[in-house]
DNA sequence: GCGTGACGCGTAATCGATTACACGACGCAC
DNA sequence: GTGCGTCGTGTAATCGATTACGCGTCACGC
């Protein structure tokens, strides 16, 4: 491929010239023409390996995913790509696929690819690595997940409205016992939002006690599935069950559906993350829908503010209750 | 951040020095431990960009899908990461999104980073973009969908086997009228599912006329839902169907719904990529599985041995027919 | 005792760009 | 005519690594 001496030799002037006229730091006149000519006729490309190595700018960012394959989280980092691109980055994506060990082998090839920004969605609780990329001062932003001890903004949704709703919504529709899958016990996300769960029933006079309260070690449908057999076996079944991750609710749904139970007529079912297969499952589900594209702009945006030296605060975009007919309401068309 | 520099001064050697120890490439005795002292010390890293720079090597390979947040397309793009990092390369993902315009735009942004490698499933059905990649001798890669006139090696699944034994499949179980929403025509990999599909239905005496092959402009939920609608709406209406995307799928069955038509009693479906989650729909859906992992696997392994001179003839993985229940013959477990 | 080769290491060129600095030409004012 | 500012361009340093080449040291063999 051509380089940035061919053409100055094909145009007959000097490499600096060359980089000026494309660059449009500094006014060249005559012999403008003469360059542009070159560079069209030889297919000229900059060489960004050379240009990162001079301007220490790569024009890339770094995006560390929890689980790729997990319809959120893609839905997240399309929305993230969609925002990088437009403000002109490209964007290296990590699928740490749940495996803290693996994220933390992404963020150091990252670090040695000196990308201007890194957003993380962490996976697990904590990351030796993550102070790293702190102490090494690329900027970094935190995607859905907070992580405790880490100085970087967090850009992620709040819940709180629509858990809310939602136990609002259920309450109206008589159920009395709901029940709550969730992420292990010390994931900040879902401490709050099971906390957030049992305030808001609370205030309808309705309670979520502990053996009500299903853990998952993992975010995926066979954890949902175990944790769904337990409720149905307790002494009084939930009439209601919110699932906290859209993963865990397939699974929970493949329970009930082998039991021969029916959704809503004997367990109202809900998730958390509104995927769009949700709308196509029989019944449509009620979900809670996370403003995904929203969060991906934000994330990129603050991480933009960091890389540029301004300040960015941590984002909290409002989460919405979605309901379908999935805890027995006939959805408003 | 420490650079090669620090790193010798500390250990009191020269830059060269530290680069052999490093890089292992030349003995290196006495000074060895210092260098390494030295390294742990500062914590040195080595500047990718300014290696790739120096080598021409940038360890880095470039996959543009189609559409990510097409569940196939993520779980493809998945086992190529997977791969690639095995072997030590990261990937860079740029998701096109299904509009031409928008991966020529990424394919030119990945030869200016000047990656190793480029890993290509072509959306709609030529670009331009691909002939510059062959003529700029970047080792490129065709993934899932082949492109006529480029001189570059294919990767993908061949449905023949599993069309023929679904062909065999709907027969025995008496469906006579088999229907087919495919891709528009003119994309490769759609006319030759339908090719297939009607070949093998002729064995077994079942004709496929035009009235039951639907077209849709698109990959989508809308697509499929408009498709079946159509179907239903003939005189005869089929009495199998078979979705040759799993998006179309998914519109597919919220018309059968709409109409109160039920799967498999009143109308069989079939759907083309196995996606975890036609295992939890209600029925569980017969399904026409790729081998994406292995399709994943492949493809790496046929860039690199691109990228190493050696020859890479096209990979052809076999799909397989999953039998669920959507058919009507009871899964066996 | 001296040539020879292996070995370990330093010097400097190199990759392809950006950019500080300097210099020549030109125009204008005095 | 001389001095000076402006404009356009070239020269060369630089980013951080790799690596060809050469030099000094040492062991060995004759």
């Amino acid at each position: 491929m051509a380089n940035i001496k061919d053409v100055a030799e094909r145009a007959g002037v000097s490499v600096a010239t060359v980089s000026r006229v494309l660059n449009g730091n500094s006014p060249v006149a005559e012999t403008r023409e003469r360059v542009l000519a070159a560079v069209k006729e030889l297919g000229y490309r900059p060489n960004n390996v050379a240009r990162a190595l001079r301007t220490a700018r790569t024009g890339t960012l770094g995006l560390v995913i929890s689980d790729l394959t997990n319809p959120f989280f893609t839905e997240l980092a399309d929305a993230v790509e969609d925002a990088a691109r437009g403000l002109g980055y490209s964007l290296v994506i990590g699928n740490a696929g749940e495996r803290p060990a693996q994220q933390d082998d992404y963020i150091r090839t990252l670090l040695d690819r000196r990308i201007d920004g890194l957003l993380v969605s962490s996976a697990g609780t904590g990351s030796a690595m993550l102070g790293e990329v702190v102490a090494s001062g690329t900027p970094l932003v935190l995607l859905d997940r907070t992580v405790p001890g880490i100085d970087a903004p967090c850009v992620r949704a709040d819940g709180r409205a629509a858990l809310t709703d939602l136990a609002a919504h259920l309450a109206a529709l008589g159920r009395r016992r709901p029940a709550i899958i969730v992420a292990p016990a010390g994931t900040p996300t879902g401490d709050e939002r099971l906390e957030r769960f049992r305030t808001a029933l609370a205030d309808h006079g309705i309670a979520l006690p502990d053996e009500r309260v299903g853990a998952t070690p993992d975010l995926q449908p066979s954890g949902g599935r175990r944790v769904m057999r337990d409720f149905l076996d307790l002494p009084e079944p939930p009439d209601a069950v919110l699932a906290t991750d859209n993963l865990m609710a397939l699974g929970a749904m493949d329970e009930l559906r082998a039991r021969g139970l029916r959704v809503p007529d004997d367990v109202a079912l809900v998730v958390y993350d509104d995927v769009p297969w949700f709308a196509h499952t029989d019944p449509p589900l009620t979900a809670i829908a996370q403003p995904t594209r929203d969060l991906g702009r934000a994330a990129v945006q603050t991480l933009l503010a960091r890389i540029e030296g301004r300040p960015a605060p941590d984002v909290l975009l409002p989460a919405h209750l979605v309901p379908r007919r999935s805890c027995g309401e006939p959805p408003t068309p």
